[in-house]
DNA sequence: TTTACTGCAAAATCTTTGCATCTAG
DNA sequence: CTAGATGCAAAGATTTTGCAGTAAA
């Protein structure tokens, strides 16, 4: 299987510093992060990383599906890490850790139901799932420490 | 079944004439709408109601279940009225058609499974299906209307 | 009449673009 | 070397906030 830097070199793309350390980021985060705040992160490695730098490489990820923005509850959203692969999110509203989940099988006979009744061609999915993780079930009554998107 | 109005009536909520207007415009589309093309439609029978009392209605239907936030396959959202009960959107994604619909129950037996391996507590999710509808299938080879988000 | 709601203006965010410079390969 | 990538500054979008006036109930 190939690492992200020979997916990425294959189609021309460079492997910079900056690319390098927001991946660093991504893989150190189990919460998907929002583009201030990984710019944050990298900072502290690369004091000079720019947001635009974030943004865009935030876009090339995406496009070569080694990153994928998750949703979250309230409405706003983060990047994380996309295993190769189709995946989904399984995401704790409280403490924002998010765990990838194959297995759309389950949802096979439901598409085909749907196609037949709504004459859709069915081709792509977005599913998340919300809940509580279970260090976060277990404590619910600490103050929740706002997700740090 | 209660409607819309009695039920923001409900609790303590002013029955108004842009949310009146906004509620119309919303049930006039079958695509899933962003604020600015809201406001233009809302705009023709109110000429002066601005962006920010459309934004403000919208929190407030989503509050109350009568509104969701629809993603689109590009990344772009809109909102469509929601039906009481759970739902969710298949999206045609060349004219941007939303159809609503029910049934997670494909999706229990994956929840529990994955509540068995994870440890968390699910009790929310965001499942969208994009593809093309019939209608977008059958003239594929026509040049796109980009859809009016 | 009361108080929730509106509209405006302005601010705060978030995201994209243009361009000169830099650097990975 | 040399295309692709970066960083800055600035523009463009999107969304939120403060406040005085307006209108539902």
């Amino acid at each position: 299987m190939l690492d992200w830097q020979q997916q990425l070199s294959a189609v021309g793309c460079r492997i910079t510093r900056p690319r390098r350390e927001i991946m660093a980021v991504l893989e150190r985060s189990a919460v998907p992060l929002a583009p201030p705040e990984i710019l944050t992160r990298a900072q502290r490695a690369l004091p000079h990383i720019g947001l635009v730098t974030v943004y865009r490489a935030l876009a090339l990820f995406c496009e070569h599906g080694l990153a994928r923005r998750v949703y979250f509850a309230d409405g706003g959203h983060g990047y994380a890490l996309a295993s190769p692969g189709h995946h989904h999110a399984l995401v704790c509203r409280r403490c924002g850790q998010a765990v990838e989940f194959a297995g759309c099988a389950e949802m096979d006979t439901l598409i085909a139901r749907l196609e037949q009744h709504t004459g859709f061609a069915i081709d792509e999915h977005l599913l998340q799932l919300y809940g509580l993780c279970a260090e976060c079930g277990a404590n619910t009554r600490d103050v929740a420490d706002p997700p740090t998107h």
